[in-house]
DNA sequence: GTTATTTTAATTGTGCACAATTAAATAGTA
DNA sequence: TACTATTTAATTGTGCACAATTAAAATAAC
């Protein structure tokens, strides 16, 4: 590739990444609405539907996101009855994450999204499989350069 | 795939996007940091080095974002006194933006992001090509099935 | 056993991102 | 021509996202 072709946006991998990220978010949308959650929130149901109580800092190594920017999305999803936040017993520092009975429930109403949403991707099995082998390389690969700064 | 590993935060292709996008955004901060910019300063000027004056409509049109994130966006940069902002003259409702001096030369200070950027990158050529083609296949997909929202 | 260090969340401040609404300019139409 | 519809940005309000700082608790060092 040409030098200057690398200062085009449309050859930029992370532009890509950025620009279908933001898509397929909003496509996310309207599967959310019934359950009246933020994709971003729908994250932390997905990890906590898997695993709970998890503290502040598991979840955030989860989803790669540090507690600026957990603890008042938390703070709204306890709010809404989602989720319950309390201190650790063994360690005071530590403030787990659990499910309420509606935020166990909304796994129910949840459990169709998944197949919704490939619904609109026109990809093969495949190729899904292939494409999240090589972001998820490419996450890893990041998260090692970038824990340095 | 059984059913309950869709439903696994690792197994969703949406969240590896969303993750990974995140995180390669990150290794830009210390790139960008020169030019005191955020990333998606750097994909404006990005897209007006390669065509400019544009209108926020066609900016938006080529970052995929309307004219709620871009309008206080670009009065930053203006502020900053990177680009300018003036009505266009056959079309008064059209704001156009162009660059200024300062603008123009950052991109000879840009020059090197793109390869910087790749040696964190642990991929061969033609896997990011790869990555890229499928990327854009599916921004194009999502953006057609959003779009009737 | 006190002191220093580390770990954990919360807080503060800035900057996107986007839905919904508003207002002005233009284009289209009877 | 007047009247409607469309296009374009800006605005408003909410919710992430993250760097940097703070404060409390736990651990390590001595």
């Amino acid at each position: 590739m040409m030098a200057e072709d690398k200062m085009k946006l449309e050859n930029q991998i992370c532009f890509s990444l950025y620009a279908t990220t933001r898509e397929m978010t909003k496509l996310y949308r309207p599967l959310l609405a019934d359950l009246d959650i933020t994709y971003p929130q729908y994250l932390v149901l997905l990890a906590l539907w898997d695993s709970s109580p998890l503290s502040v800092k598991e979840l955030g190594g989860r989803l790669y996101l540090d507690s600026g920017t957990l603890t008042p999305m938390l703070k709204r999803m306890e709010k809404v009855g989602l989720i319950e936040r309390y201190r650790s017993r063994e360690d005071e520092r530590k403030v787990l994450i659990g499910l309420t009975k509606e935020g166990r429930d909304a796994e129910h109403k949840a459990a169709c999204i998944p197949d919704l949403l490939l619904e609109n991707i026109d990809m093969n099995e495949d190729e899904i499989l292939q494409l999240q082998h090589t972001l998820q390389r490419m996450l890893e690969g990041a998260r090692e350069k970038g824990e340095g700064l």
